[in-house]
DNA sequence: ACACCAAATGAATGATCATTCATTCATTGC
DNA sequence: GCAATGAATGAATGATCATTCATTTGGTGT
């Protein structure tokens, strides 16, 4: 539940503006993951934070800046945590694109309820011009770098007949594809499982680079955990 | 608007039950993705279909049934789409691999606003059972005959180091995770896009069954049409 | 023409929800 | 200790919405 590391900080009055923003966000995390946006409510969502009703109010406003505040929350812990990674990350353009891959399929980034919200705003993004250009602005920034360095390691590689604006676009699509399988059918498709379906991608594609002897995946029908 | 089409036969009381259902259902899809499922009330589909307030409960009793419906709707067809294109397709398994593949980005399947309505049900599949177990359905039929046409595919060119389960999960997650791209930026992503980018694919893949001579994208940043 | 009936209507109802605000409460500076 | 401050509360308010149902409407069979 993540609570009980701040309940003692959060007990009551002590916590910072930040602090309490941030509890309540979590909050909104965790009703949209387990309701959904629909049944999401400022009671749904203050009672989750062990908080009054009027608290939303009096910290966000309304309720709709509270969910734009809460997506603009996960759109920056997933920014940080890939320029942090890449950051930490070797200097070849393989070990790169490998780590920035990755990053999708590590937590906190892909908690299941993160992806949840995720998904949650997303639909309700072509009616929702804020959200479109909360979510299209994470997209940019990821695939502009992940294009750099697609474009770096085919130029090393000598890779012809490979666009890295291409290749940057089907890999980070299939990413996007296989949070859904994990949201939706997470018995069948785990973050594992995710990563070695990307590595297979990536080892097709630059074979100079990326071995595909990794471990196999233990083919047929996988049973339920 | 579509509407102009049926308006005719649907003009008062001389629609079946069945039609009045499937108009009600358009109306649905029309709401869910021009207001987003949170926004879509009663008043609002009913007001879409040019009908009356109560007709809705007449017809489907209660709204959770109508969403029931409207998703079922848009996933039979989807079934009924590869199904019709897979038995049009040719004996080889690389034609029936593209087709399948190709299902996806085409009309109606993929008209915008049945994406919003895809993406709308998952945003809210993880709190809803019933939504999961639909699109778990869809997914599990499509995924079974790709993995069967991959298998046939591998076989018959005897590729090495490739498992169809695992082609099959990567090729599908692009395919949503493409969709995904066409709906929250469709300036720059668009169907002829995402069919490129999945024949890129099948060519790294499936190197001596598909040509990558294929018309190359335009490379760099797309202008807005 | 007439009567009958199912389809459709839309005003009424009650439930749910976001928001407000007067009051309570804990902390901080003196 | 004692105000003063502002964070937090929760009951009250008004708006929105799904659902109901008495009434109307139009098509059908006679």
């Amino acid at each position: 539940m993540t609570r009980t590391a701040q309940q003692a900080a959060v007990k009551r009055r002590t916590a910072s503006k930040e602090e309490r923003q941030e509890q309540l966000i979590q909050a909104t995390i965790r009703s949209v993951a387990s309701r959904g946006l629909s049944d999401t409510t400022m009671a749904t969502v203050a009672s989750e934070a062990g908080l009054s009703q009027g608290i939303i109010n009096l910290h966000f406003q309304s309720k709709e800046r509270l969910l734009v505040e809460t997506l603009k929350y996960i759109a920056d812990e997933y920014r940080h945590t890939w320029k942090k990674v890449l950051s930490g990350a070797g200097k070849s353009p393989a070990e790169r694109l490998e780590a920035l891959v990755m990053v999708d399929f590590r937590l906190p980034v892909c908690e299941r309820n993160k992806l949840a919200v995720w998904f949650a705003f997303w639909g309700e993004s072509k009616s929702r011009p804020t959200y479109r250009q909360i979510c299209a602005e994470r997209d940019r920034a990821y695939r502009k770098e992940m294009v750099q360095v697609c474009r770096d390691l085919i130029g090393q590689g000598k890779y012809t007949s490979i666009d890295a604006e291409t290749v940057a676009a089907g890999l980070s699509a299939m990413t996007s594809g296989l949070w859904l399988d994990m949201l939706t059918n997470p018995r069948s498709m785990s973050r594992r499982d995710s990563r070695e379906i990307c590595r297979q991608f990536l080892a097709t594609t630059f074979s100079r680079h990326f071995s595909s002897l990794a471990v196999a995946m233990d083919g047929g029908a996988r049973k339920a955990s």
